[in-house]
DNA sequence: TGTGAAATTTGACATACATCAATGCGCGTC
DNA sequence: GACGCGCATTGATGTATGTCAAATTTCACA
């Protein structure tokens, strides 16, 4: 698949790259390739050997582990300019599965060649560092919420993070992937969840159409993710 | 606090210091500073602006986050010869509380200086990103058990954990902190805790005698880790 | 060695959430 | 436009774990 020089504009916007030189950026990007996913299909599974990272260009990704009697759990989803498997270059393998959920296009970097880039660019090895201590901080606020917030203040969390900066009232959001994901990535079940938006429903917070949502109140979400009960 | 051999000698044996030469890891341990801390003693505390990073000497230090009323989560625990927040540096602030739960000493190394010594050391920069992949490693494991695995399943993975390698049937182990901290540690509550070991006890895989442990079938409690149940 | 506070254990009870099951709805496909 | 298949919703019920409370043990410190 040929990559046009959108695809690299796309690229060049990634902060773990500022430090590249337009020719640098090149060379990385002629190592790497773009791969077109069916909905469902399989990038990388947990424990196979990591050769490659990624950039979401469309479409959406979903990072997940797998139980012994085959339960899921999404730890993560991955929405179009973002990175994902970045941070585990140096574990040798990776730690976790990668399928899409709906049709995508990622584009893959080939860890060697980015190994030997950071060899000589410290600057990108910063930032790399950087982008690694942003996401253990994710993983520590998650475990936070799991053990200390209940599934209740779980879901108001996730769809306040839905809505845009600034809006203080009220918001119209879409859920751009299944409640059964969603389900899975709060660590309840898709019957939970879909008791406690009714519960929300009923309490006046929310109205429903859909994947469309209506928050009527953000205060009072606000306080329900915050405060336990 | 002086800063005797023996202290540059248990330095030296971190594998984040290996790329450093006898010179530079003697200035940058004259950076840095020998902490005594009393039990309950606080180190830092979370969104606190992080200056330094620690190696354990002596004692044990927990890792936690505390809730809005004030429920406390233990997200690990630091032992002798282990480091802790030498992943945070790029982040600017520490994400979590650090405290010791007994007498314990402690060596702080100085980030910036840290920091400089990575900018001319790529080896370094390796080292640590080395080091961030196992600690974000270990947080995926964290949260796969906190989602996947019973309260029970946790227990008997914590306990497991203790013994040495290599041992196949049974085995004594000593719990090194007090129950309440492990509970908090495995997420449950410490009434929960003390009611699975009856039921471990009861079902003859394991004696207890205070915190000391038999483990009288490793067999039975590997399978009770493993499967669902 | 005694004393008090903290940790642990045990019991009774409450509850959030999971599980099982059935129905309904939406959506893509032919 | 009809069919079929996931997904979503709702109800009934089960259960692991939390909560509250009291008794008991352990342990640090005087």
């Amino acid at each position: 698949m040929p990559l046009i020089q959108q695809h690299i504009e796309q690229i060049r916007q990634c902060t773990l790259f500022a430090s590249l030189s337009d020719d640098e950026l090149k060379q990385l990007v002629n190592h790497g390739q773009v791969v077109e996913l069916n909905a469902g299909q399989t990038i990388f599974s947990q424990s196979e050997p990591c050769h490659h990272f990624y950039l979401v260009q469309r479409g959406m990704i979903k990072l997940y582990r797998l139980s012994v009697d085959g339960t899921e759990k999404v730890m993560d989803l991955a929405a179009p300019n973002q990175l994902f498997a970045e941070a585990v270059m140096f574990a040798g393998n990776y730690p976790l599965h990668a399928a899409a959920i709906e049709p995508s296009t990622v584009f893959a970097f080939d860890c060697k060649h980015f190994m030997a880039l950071l060899k000589d660019n410290n600057a990108l090895s910063f930032s790399l560092m950087t982008s690694m201590s942003h996401c253990l901080n994710g993983m520590i606020n998650e475990i936070d919420r799991l053990t200390l917030h209940s599934g209740t203040q779980r879901l108001a969390e996730y769809l306040l993070e839905q809505v845009p900066e600034g809006v203080m009232q009220s918001s119209r959001i879409r859920l751009l992937v299944p409640k059964l994901v969603i389900a899975s990535r709060l660590g309840i079940q898709p019957e939970t969840f879909s008791r406690i938006m009714a519960r929300l429903r009923s309490d006046g917070m929310i109205e429903t159409h859909n994947d469309t949502i209506l928050l009527k109140d953000l205060c009072a979400l606000r306080c329900l993710a915050a405060c336990p009960g």
